[in-house]
DNA sequence: CAAATTTTGACAATCCTTTGACACTTCATG
DNA sequence: CATGAAGTGTCAAAGGATTGTCAAAATTTG
C-alpha cells in the first residue's frame, strides 16, 4: 500500500511520512502540487493526503486533476483549523475525508484505514464488462461469446478508463493522463490511432461505432 | 432519501432534523440507542447520524449492531469536542465519518452529501433538468424518456445559461458574454442560428417553441 | 534479429460554427 | 389601416477545427 503525501512544510511532511511508514505503508513525498501530480501519474499510489496550501498548484487543484481520470482513489485533505468553508469545497470536489490541523497520529491513521477500507472491496474483481465484452486485463484478452480478442496493454488501459467512467465523456487529456504519462505532449494522432485500432477489434461495424463513441471537442464515451 | 438521527438532546436533535429537512431529506428521530436500532430495522434509512453518548445503548453499540447486518449504509458519528480517541474507535467500528460538536450546518450537510455520494456514485450532481430534458454537460448529451440527444459544447452552454436563469429573459449580450468570449462581437445571426438548431433538436414542434421562448428585443427565456 | 506494438505525418472526411441573404413577424408611427 | 423600421427565423454555403484513416517509421519486446 502506497500513500502519497503532499505538504509544503518539511517538518509536517516528515512527521506524517514517518507515522505512516511505521504502520507499514510506503510513502511518496511531495512538497508542492506539481510534484504531487507528477508522482501520482507515475506511481499511482493507493491513497493521497493533500495539504490545501501549497506553492504553484494547491490541494484543490491536485484533487481536481486526479479526479478527472480517477474517481475512486481515496483523497484526504489536510487543512489549517477553522477553515470550515474548505471542508465544503473539498468534499464537493470528490475528496473522501478532511483532517484538521493539529491532528494526532492515531486520528490520521484511523481516517486513512477507514478510507482504504471503503474502496478496498471493489478491487477483488480481475475482470470487467464493457458492452458485450468481458475484458481480462491481466491476460490481455477480451471475450465475446466464444470469440477471443487479443488486446495490447494500452488498449486494455483505454477500455478500463472508459469502463470506469461509463456514461460520461472522457477527455483526451484524461486518456493521456491515465493511459500514458502526460510527461510528453502528443499533439499528434496517437490517441485517435489507438481508438481506431481498438474499434477495428471490438466494434461490429468500426465505421459506425456503438461501444466507443466520439464526443467531438472532448474525447470519447462509453455508455 | 431518509436520514436517521439519534441524539439524546432534544434541542440538538430538532436542529439537525430541521436542517436536513430543509435540504430535502426525510428524517427519522431517535432519542436513544434502542430507538435508533429499532427505527433502523423497520425503516432502513439511507444514512445514520449517531450521537456517541446516549442512554441505554450508546452510539458505538448502535454502529456495531447495524454493521453486523449492513456493511454499506453510511454511518456518521456526532461527538463532543476533544474526544479524539472516539474518532479512532468509531472509524475502526466501520463508521464513515465523524463530526465534532460544535458543527455548522454547512459542514454537516457537506459531510452527509459526501457520504451519500460515496455509496451512490450514480447520484452525481453533474446534470440538470430543463423542461422534460435531462442534460449531462460532461457527456454532451441530453435525455428525454429513453431518447438520447447529442449536443455540442456551445449548445450545452446555452442550455446551462437558460437553466441558471430560468423564469427570466436572458439578453443576447449575456449569451455572447457567457457562451462566447467577451470581446466577441458578431453582428450576425450567430446566436439565432444556434437557437434555431437547438430548437430543432429539443423542441417537439420547433416552429412553436415551448422550451426556449423568444423575448423580442431582449433575448430568450426558459420558464 | 524478428515480431509486436506504438508513434508519427499526411491527407481525407466529418462536424461545428459562422456568415450572408432573404423572408417573416412585431411594433411604432402617420 | 398602411407603412417602414427593427428584430427574428430559416436556409444554404463557406470556413475552420476536429477526428478518421492509412502507410510507414520508430520503438519495445521476446
Amino acid at each position: 500500500m502506497t500513500i502519497l503525501i503532499a505538504e509544503d512544510d518539511p517538518l509536517t511532511l516528515e512527521a506524517l511520512a514517518t507515522c505512516m511508514e511505521s504502520e507499514g505503508f510506503t510513502t511518496l513525498r511531495a512538497q508542492d502540487g506539481k510534484q504531487a501530480v507528477d508522482l501520482w501519474r507515475t506511481e499511482k499510489p493507493d491513497l493521497l493526503c493533500l495539504d490545501i496550501m501549497m506553492p504553484h498548484i494547491d490541494g484543490y487543484e491536485v484533487c481536481r486533476r486526479v479526479r478527472a481520470s480517477d474517481r475512486t482513489v481515496p483523497i484526504l485533505f489536510l487543512s489549517a483549523k477553522n477553515q470550515e468553508i474548505d471542508v465544503v469545497v473539498g468534499l464537493d470536489l470528490g475528496a473522501d475525508d478532511f483532517i484538521r490541523k493539529p491532528f494526532t497520529r492515531s486520528e490520521v491513521m484511523a481516517r486513512i484505514r477507514a478510507a482504504l477500507r471503503r474502496t478496498a472491496p471493489q478491487d477483488k474483481r480481475d475482470h470487467f464488462t464493457i458492452a458485450n465484452l468481458t475484458v481480462h486485463p491481466r491476460a490481455l484478452i477480451a471475450q465475446r461469446d466464444s470469440q477471443t480478442i487479443e488486446l495490447t496493454p494500452r488498449e486494455v488501459s483505454i477500455l478500463q478508463l472508459l469502463h470506469d467512467h461509463r456514461g460520461e465523456a472522457v477527455s483526451r487529456d484524461a486518456f493521456l493522463d491515465t493511459c500514458w504519462g502526460l510527461n510528453y505532449f502528443p499533439d499528434s494522432r496517437t490517441l485517435d490511432q489507438h481508438i481506431f485500432l481498438l474499434r477495428k477489434k471490438i466494434e461490429a461495424d468500426p465505421a459506425d461505432p456503438k461501444i466507443i463513441q466520439t464526443v467531438r471537442a472532448i474525447g470519447y464515451r462509453y455508455a
